[in-house]
DNA sequence: TGCACCATCTTGGTATCCCAAATTGGTATC
DNA sequence: GATACCAATTTGGGATACCAAGATGGTGCA
């Protein structure tokens, strides 16, 4: 028998993992007989996704949410005040030494580290980053917009330029955090965040039509 | 026949008002029965309430999720972070004129108002300032942890003294953003939500032991 | 040939049944 | 009298049967 969230982990799993495109209609009876389930964990599964905002209804059915750069856009500003605001906290924390943890995280990638690799690193740092405050709810927060920001990136992590930006910012910003320069961390935060987005939004705003050939719904800003 | 959301609407009513107290367990074969579902709707209900952290699993089966005052502290950091955020947008908009709206409704409650009714408005004034923002996850941050707080917030709106302190720093607020005064419009309301805090958490400290006495599971800090 | 209407199938929502695990209450033994 | 163990009931999780509404496709009439 499957484990218990195993319906859920894996639906979820080919979701983020473009497995099932952005936009595709998604059934019920279909995802049971893909994963061997009943149709009651596969609710579950499909309600708890929609409080992800991975899946939404479509009139009567279930639709794998599309990217949508409104969104994009939107969860820019969210991740930007409560990132910020996590950062801020663990600044003013006495014990900051977890910050080596997350530094020792981003060495771990190298030249032949595979794209997933750098994908998943390139989100736990801010995950992570703000578990450090302490705050769950800042934390959850950081957590679900990461998610959501997850398909888009896929993108980003293409583009070794953009990448070997990010990790420098992302260890400009754990230098100020771990010398408790709240101030410089909040300011190197902030501008990484836009910076990712504007990245992000040129990017898929570029690669529209080839997403879109793909099967891949892309809803404009 | 009941309405599709009904078992999770009048579920919430009762947890948010306090007739089911924080604390108690639930089983699915009760709901079942009190509001007349079945199995499934019940789950759908459960499952839903738990992200809004209303209800959660004790094990096995379900609970009403207890006031923790530890909690009330961490999301009053939250609420500060995305409600300053929001407010700063709003600010920073050209058409700033649904801020009367919001004024119309503080100034509907007066003297013989019901409980209840200002006990909504003073929730209500966050969520639809946040909501003026335009962005909306600042606005769902900010309605998702208004309902968390919902139940210890009945103790609040027992005080007059309170009531009435609260009002006039709503109104404050509502001014410094109707001229786009951003910074002060955010420090006013950063004040305002730490003192709400402070009241409610010294408040719930107080009363602890008389809401154990009724029942109330009061996790401290 | 084109359009409207009807039969059929699909799909999500609901109810009910089954099961395994855990809690509970009682009893027997030390 | 306390405790350890066993049975029975309770409970949540999963599976399945059923239903009503909506989509679909085919057929017949204009």
């Amino acid at each position: 028998m499957s484990q218990m969230h195993s319906v859920e982990k894996q639906l979820r799993q080919m979701i983020l993992g473009l497995e099932i495109g952005p936009g595709e209609k998604l059934t019920e009876r279909w995802i049971e007989s893909r994963f061997g389930a009943s149709r009651t964990p596969v609710r579950a599964a499909l309600l708890r996704l929609e409080t992800e905002g991975l899946v939404g209804r479509d009139g009567r059915g279930w639709t794998v949410s599309p990217i949508n750069l409104a969104e994009l856009e939107q969860i820019a500003v969210y991740r930007e005040a409560v990132e910020v605001a996590a950062v801020r906290l663990t600044c003013s924390l006495a014990d900051r030494s977890a910050i080596d943890v997350i530094e020792a995280m981003l060495e771990s990638c190298d030249n032949d580290t595979p794209r997933e690799e750098w994908h998943r690193v390139g989100m736990d740092f801010h995950i992570e980053l703000a578990r450090l405050s302490g705050n769950e709810f800042l934390f959850r927060a950081v957590r679900d917009a990461m998610t959501r920001l997850s398909r888009a990136r896929w993108l980003e992590v293409r583009d070794e330029a953009a990448l070997s930006r990010a990790w420098a910012e992302h260890r400009a910003i754990l230098a100020a955090a771990r010398r408790g320069d709240a101030d410089e961390a909040a300011r190197l935060l902030s501008v990484h965040i836009v910076g990712s987005r504007d990245r992000l939004v040129t990017s898929l705003a570029n690669d529209r039509r080839g997403l879109r050939a793909r099967g891949f719904a892309v809803v404009a800003a």
